[in-house]
DNA sequence: TTGTAGGCGTTATCAG
DNA sequence: CTGATAACGCCTACAA
C-alpha cells in the first residue's frame, strides 16, 4: 500500500516551496496577497507537481460545483427524437465548456421520479444550475422551482408556462403562420396536422397557432395527438386519409412521424406531393435523403442549447436574465409538398 | 439577506434531535453505533427538516462522487451518428441511474483537449470512473490511462487496442461474415464498402475481417473511407459505381452513409435491390423507413450502454472487471439488398 | 450506546 | 506581503 494515494494537494506545493498554505492558493488563484516572485516560484512548483484543484474541495468551499444539470425522461418521447437530444447536449456542452462547466446528467422514467431528482439538487448543491425540458401544463416541476428559488433554471418552453422563470422558446406562431400559409398558398384548403403529445406545452401552444391561422385562412384544420413514435405517425395518418374529407396536406410534429407517414401513403396508394403535401415540424439529415425528401421547418437545436448554456452561465453569475425568443424559422422546401393537383 | 443560504445539515439534524453529530451520522448511513430507538427519531427529524447530504462534503469525505465521465468529442463523426450517441447515454444513465450515479459529459473538439479533461479528472478527482469511445490506433488516451492507473476506465473498443484496460466490443468478425456471406449467397461476386474513418480502432477491425472473409469466399472487394456524413457517403458510392467493373453491393459503415447511398444510386439511374444491394452496419430507425427500406445489422447501442455502466459500477466498487464481448449480432433482412439479377 | 476530535483540500479571515 | 486559523459538511476512529 505504498503509492495508490498520490494525490498533490495544495500543502504538498506550498512545503514543496516554502511557504505557507494560503500563499499557495492566492498564487494559484491570481489574487492579490503574493509577491510576484514567490507567485510565480509556486506556480513553477505547482506545475512542476502537477498540482490540480481538487473538485470536491473547491466545491464544498465556493459551495459551485462547476456544473449543469440536466434530467433526461426515457418514456417514448426521448428516443424517437434522438435528434434533438444529441444536438440540444452538443450545444450545451460545447458553450459549458468556454467556461470550464460540465452537463451533469440524470435519468428518469416519470415526472415524479425527476421531481424527486431535482429536490436533491436542490438540497445537495449537485448542480449550480439546470434547465427543464417538455414542460407540460402546470408543470410540478415549474411550480418546484419557482417557489424554492434556490436553483437558477432555464426552461426550454413558452414563457407562459415558465412561470416567471427565464425562457428559451420558439417562435411557435411564427412558424405555424410560415407553414400554414405556404400550404394555403400552394392552394391546400383541407389541412391536417399530427401533434405530439396533448400535455407538453409547446403543443399547446401549436395547437392553438394551427388553429388560428387555419381559420383565418378560411381552411378546413383537423388534429390528432400522438406520442411522436412511428407506429402514431403511421396511425394517424391513416385515420386522417380515412376521413370522408381527407386533408391534403398534414403537418407532422417531429420528423420520425413525417417518416412514417410517407410509407403509410404509400401503402394506402396516396402519392405524395401530387396528391398530398407532407410538411415536418423538425428538420433533420432523415429529411434530406427520404424518399421523397421532406419539406421541413429549419431550426438549430444546436445553437438553441448553446444559448441556453450562456443564459445558464450568466444566472450562476448573479446576471440578470430575460426569456429569449429564437429568431431562425426557416421553411425548407423539399419534395413531399407541392401545389394542390387539379 | 435572510434567508439565502437555508441548507440543512448534519449538524442541525443533530441539535434539533438532541444527540450528537456523529450520532446523526450514523443514523443516517444506516450504521451500527447507534441504539434503534435514536435512529429512529433522528432519521423522522431529518426527514422533517428535509434533510439531504451535501454532494461535496460528501465527495470530499468519501472521495468519490458518485458520478461517471464521458467526453464527447465534435469532430464530423458525433453529430453523424446521432443516434449511437442518444442510445449510449440513455443506456448508461438509465443503469447509472440504479445506484445513484450520475453522467458528467464535457465537450472536446479534438483528442489533445480531450486528453487534457482526463488528465483533470484524474488529477482532480471529479468523476469516479470513466469511458472511452472512438479508440484509435495506438490512442493516446489508452496510453494516459493505463500508466496513470488511478481511473477505473471501460473502453469501447476491441481488446486488442483497449491495451489491458477492461473494454466492452462487438464482434466484428462476426457481423462481417454474417453480412459478407449473406451477400455471397445471393450471387454476389464484387462487393465493395464504404467505411469509417481509417483511425478509429473499429474500422480497423473491421476492414481485416472483411478482406478475410471476402477472400476466402473469392469474392473482390475494395473499400473506401469516410467520415460518416452524407455528403462522402455519396460520393464514394458515386466513385464506387463508376468503377470499370463496379460492385453489385456495398456495406455501409454507418446508416446515414447508407441512406445517402440510396439516393446516389437513384441519381446515377441504378435501381437499389436489383441491380445494387445496400446493407448498412448500423440499424436504426432511418433504415426502416427508408424506400427502399435498408438491410442492417442490428445491435442494441441501449444495452451496451446498460452494460458498460454495470462495469464501470464494478470497477468502482473494487471488482475485477473482464472484457466483454458482445453477442447479439443479427442481420435484419429489408428491401435493399436482393440476390444478383441476372 | 454515545460524544469528541480530527481529517478530507480549499478558500477566506485576521493577525503579524 | 505573509502565515496561522477557522470554516465548508461529512465521515470515522477513539474515548467516555
Amino acid at each position: 500500500m505504498i503509492a495508490a494515494k498520490m494525490r498533490v494537494t495544495i500543502s504538498d506545493v506550498a512545503k514543496a516551496s516554502g511557504v505557507s498554505n494560503s500563499a499557495v492558493s492566492y498564487a494559484l488563484n491570481g489574487k492579490p496577497g503574493v509577491s510576484k516572485a514567490t507567485r510565480d516560484r509556486v506556480l513553477d512548483v505547482a506545475a512542476q507537481m502537477g498540482w490540480r484543484p481538487n473538485s470536491a474541495a473547491k466545491a464544498l468551499s465556493n459551495d459551485a460545483t462547476h456544473s449543469v444539470g440536466l434530467v433526461l425522461t426515457y418514456d417514448t418521447t426521448v428516443l424517437s427524437v434522438e435528434s434533438f437530444t444529441t444536438e440540444l447536449i452538443a450545444g450545451l456542452t460545447s458553450e459549458l465548456e468556454k467556461e470550464g462547466y460540465s452537463l451533469l446528467i440524470r435519468s428518469s422514467r416519470n415526472q415524479q421520479y425527476e421531481l424527486g431528482v431535482i429536490k436533491e439538487w436542490i438540497a445537495s448543491g449537485a448542480v449550480d444550475a439546470m434547465l427543464v425540458l417538455n414542460v407540460e401544463l402546470d408543470d410540478p416541476r415549474i411550480t418546484l422551482l419557482k417557489q424554492d428559488a434556490r436553483m437558477p433554471v432555464v426552461a426550454l418552453c413558452d414563457p407562459s408556462m415558465a412561470g416567471g422563470l427565464p425562457a428559451l422558446y420558439d417562435n411557435e406562431q411564427d412558424a405555424a403562420h410560415l407553414i400554414v400559409d405556404y400550404l394555403n398558398e400552394l392552394g391546400h384548403i383541407r389541412i391536417a396536422r399530427v401533434a405530439g403529445p396533448e400535455r407538453l406545452g409547446h403543443t399547446f401552444i401549436r395547437d392553438n397557432a394551427f388553429m388560428e391561422e387555419a381559420a383565418a385562412l378560411n381552411m378546413t384544420y383537423s388534429c390528432f395527438h400522438a406520442d411522436y413514435s412511428p407506429e402514431q405517425g403511421r396511425r394517424c395518418t391513416e385515420r386522417l386519409l380515412s376521413l370522408p374529407h381527407p386533408p391534403t396536406a398534414i403537418v407532422y410534429d417531429n420528423d420520425v412521424m413525417a417518416l412514417a407517414a410517407l410509407t403509410a401513403a404509400k401503402d394506402m396508394g396516396i402519392t405524395v406531393h401530387d396528391q398530398l403535401s407532407i410538411v415536418s415540424w423538425d428538420d433533420s439529415f432523415m429529411c434530406e435523403v427520404s424518399v421523397p425528401s421532406i419539406t421541413a421547418r429549419r431550426r438549430s437545436v444546436v445553437s438553441q442549447g448553446q444559448h441556453v448554456a450562456r443564459m445558464l452561465l450568466d444566472l450562476i453569475a448573479g446576471r440578470h436574465v430575460d426569456s429569449i425568443q429564437e429568431t431562425d424559422n426557416e421553411l425548407v422546401f423539399r419534395d413531399s409538398s407541392g401545389p394542390l393537383a387539379g
